[in-house]
DNA sequence: CTACAGGTCCGCCATC
DNA sequence: TCGATGGCGGACCTGT
């Protein structure tokens, strides 16, 4: 009895995910951020944490096997008639368009447009699953991010407000949409970084092995995020800043480039954003360095006088303060990654 | 580690 | 009267 309700407190700390996997032609699509939460579970019990995810993939039929290309069918135990409220995060994994412009889920969106919205805390899709939460008119008045080309056509069936194709995934409000089938890795891992932190998630995209994590909201604007919702300033200065990164780019400055005394700019710009704007271009730096250190082969000086970062001993203080690692570390802790993925994966 | 210079942030008050 | 905006000055922060 005790260790039954033991059992029950221990279960009931778990953040429930609940992932539709609406058809089979990639099945990264929901496999993807249900390793990630699985991973995350690993790690985090690890590290002495007591709680963790609970993940549960469901089927939009029940008994209805999903095939894929190769051969494989997958029964899942459940369907989204089975799904039990409250849910922490309620992940629609869709991929295939021609389906769903057929029209053939329509069960799955009378059970979207029909479920309690209080009790799911976070609605997110992968791939094209954005147009499902799109036809169940979750995405009204959202922001979304989906790699499929949004047709005339398409506006009139799955009417999405603003789709943002050069973000891995977006975060508006409650809604969390992703691009293509390995964003949904990102999005995961962006899900986790807001429940456990950024290391956490850097060791689950680790885990992963060659994955390291790549900023989520917008490719360059990282991680500057709860923030973004309605940052207008740092939207309309997005390209500017990122042109002109390696120059000088005080407050007096961004205020000119937008007609804006500073006081009012640096007023303004705090209460959208959260962040002052010396903070902003700092964080900003560092995810285009961070970037930089990722994908090229660039010298750290280089990538320093690219983004504006002062020379090395600035940017290593920098990047210090805001990931607690040094940009060579940061650099070898990527490469390092790729070797232990060909020792783990291949050699064994 | 310290001193210094320059930049940033923010409260306060005036104006629109 | 109220909210948005702008100027000023001082405390604080950061890089050299």
């Amino acid at each position: 009895m005790k260790t039954d309700t033991a059992q029950k407190e221990a279960r009931s700390t778990k953040r429930k995910v609940v992932i539709v996997a609406m058809s089979g032609n990639m099945l990264l699509d929901f496999a993807g951020p249900a390793d990630v939460f699985h991973q995350a579970n690993k790690i985090l019990a690890h590290k002495g944490f007591k709680d963790g995810y609970s993940v549960e993939i469901v089927s939009p039929i029940a008994g209805a096997p999903i095939h894929h290309a190769t051969g494989l069918e997958i029964y899942c135990t459940h369907s989204i008639k089975d799904v039990k409220l409250p849910v922490d995060l309620l992940l629609i994994a869709g991929n295939d368009m021609q389906a769903m412009e057929a029209g053939r889920f329509a069960d799955v969106y009378n059970w979207l447009r029909r479920i309690n919205k209080q009790k799911v805390k976070r609605v997110a899709s992968v791939c094209v699953g954005a147009f499902a939460l799109a036809r169940a008119g979750l995405l009204n008045g959202k922001k979304a991010t989906t790699h499929w080309e949004y047709s005339e056509q398409l506006q009139h069936s799955f009417p999405l407000v603003k789709v943002d194709a050069n973000a891995f995934f977006t975060r508006d409000g409650y809604i969390y949409t992703s691009g293509g089938v390995s964003s949904g890795i990102d999005l995961a891992l962006g899900i986790v970084e807001e429940d456990f932190g950024r290391n956490i998630a850097l060791l689950v995209a680790r885990k992963l092995v060659f994955y390291l994590k790549r900023p989520g909201y917008q490719v360059q604007f990282g991680s500057l995020l709860p923030v973004y919702e309605s940052a207008n300033l740092a939207e309309r200065l997005r390209s500017w800043l990122l042109e002109h990164l390696h120059e000088p780019l005080d407050v007096a400055r961004m205020a000119a480039e937008v007609n804006m005394s500073t006081r009012n700019f640096s007023r303004v710009f705090i209460k959208q954003t959260g962040l002052s704007p010396a903070k902003f271009i700092e964080k900003l730096r560092v995810e285009v360095a961070r970037k930089y250190l990722e994908e090229t082969a660039l010298s750290l000086e280089a990538i320093a006088e690219q983004c504006g970062l002062g020379g090395l001993v600035s940017m290593r203080r920098t990047f210090l303060r805001h990931l607690m690692i040094t940009p060579s570390d940061y650099r070898q802790a990527f490469r390092s990654s790729l070797k232990d993925f060909q020792l783990d994966e291949y050699i064994s």
